[in-house]
DNA sequence: GGTACAGTTAACTATCTAGTTAGTACACGA
DNA sequence: TCGTGTACTAACTAGATAGTTAACTGTACC
């Protein structure tokens, strides 16, 4: 017979508040995903410790392996839920208005955790034929191109430019710096996460719109 | 007394050829230095394996530590070196003209391994004060930037968009595809590394360049 | 009120990993 | 030819880490 401490804590009824329910497996699934989220984000794969995650999210490391099955599949639900999360913001993004790039900067400047979730994926992954998600990020994509041949049919965008460089090099000007903070932070002298950053580029992408269209 | 297994293998002179030299303090320590940039770029400082790094560099793991001292000194020595060798190319460039974004992204498409060791110690440690070669790293953005000053007094390129903002945009141009290879093959269909992408980077920034200035 | 199963737990294990110990051998100058 | 320091090696270690075991418990359903 095991020694009885496992109890220890759950008698009391003062400490009901803690844990309103003794069981409440949608919460415990959901802790364990916000943890990884968290984790994964700032260390990556390799870098984020399964026992981090378990204490982060209250809990104990065998549920991560009771849900999930193992660190690797860990990651890819919490890369699969992100990007689920913010598949249906892009189509309500105007994505050919003079705004767009502003638009998409404020969207982003938020979810610094998604930024670094893509660029670990990339980094880890990269070389891979498949990526999380495949065909949902392929489809808003090529939706998003179609948008812009069909601006750039009405003349609201420079035709003379291939939408898919296009649509990469929009993307690249958002993303870039939240995805570099060391080389932002050389070049500006801020963190992309600075407030006064985030003004200045706002400011910067706004004239570069207009002035390029 | 221990078993003295440590001269097996080195008596013979039929050996000779495969070892020129017995010793060879710089070959060795030149051999790790790039043994580990193959590692840390493909695996970064968490996935790269000391062990590895010895193999690949064909010498014992001891030597490492004791020419670098620990993992994380030798990565540091690494991104060192690697960013030493790049930092004369960058005055080299013109970095005002009309072929600035295609001449830059030639010269980068070659070293993948340069940009990803740079998102390695971004995501790995972006958030630091300082930074591996902070001063040169730093005047040699702030010559670029005064360059752009320059450049925008004498019109040639537009006076309205802040300096530092444009420098850091035009690194985001080039670079992001190579740092994001998942979402560029998502948007194009191809990967950064592809011939056939390279060619039509190469064709948009050309376009992109001329219609902006 | 019993029972079956999903949910939960602490403790365990096999393996891996950065870093060390302690010793060997080459080269070079005296 | 001897002695000394630098270069080099194999084997080891302490701690960490992903993943597992097995026992226990709340809860839903009969």
């Amino acid at each position: 017979m095991p020694e009885t401490t496992a109890t220890e804590g759950q008698g009391t009824a003062a400490e009901e508040h803690d844990r309103p329910r003794l069981r409440d497996p949608e919460g415990t699934r959901r802790r364990i995903l916000a943890a990884a989220l968290q984790e994964f984000s700032a260390k990556g794969i390799d870098g984020a410790r399964v026992d981090a995650i378990a204490e982060r999210a209250g809990t104990n490391k065998r549920m991560l392996y009771y849900y999930f099955g193992s660190k690797d599949d860990l990651f890819r639900a919490v890369l699969r839920q992100r990007l689920a999360e913010r598949a249906p913001m892009a189509r309500e993004r105007d994505r050919t208005g003079p705004a767009r790039l502003v638009e998409l900067h404020d969207k982003l400047e938020g979810s610094m955790d998604y930024v670094r979730l893509l660029m670990w994926e990339g980094l880890e992954r990269g070389r891979r034929r498949e990526v999380e998600q495949e065909l949902l990020r392929r489809d808003s994509l090529v939706e998003w191109c179609d948008e812009v041949r069909e601006a750039q049919r009405r003349g609201d965008l420079p035709d003379d430019l291939d939408a898919e460089q296009l649509v990469l090099s929009e993307l690249a000007l958002v993303m870039f710096p939240f995805a570099f903070p060391q080389i932002t932070r050389l070049v500006t002298g801020q963190l992309p996460t600075d407030a006064a950053f985030k003004v200045e580029r706002r400011a910067f992408l706004e004239r570069l719109t207009s002035r390029f269209d």
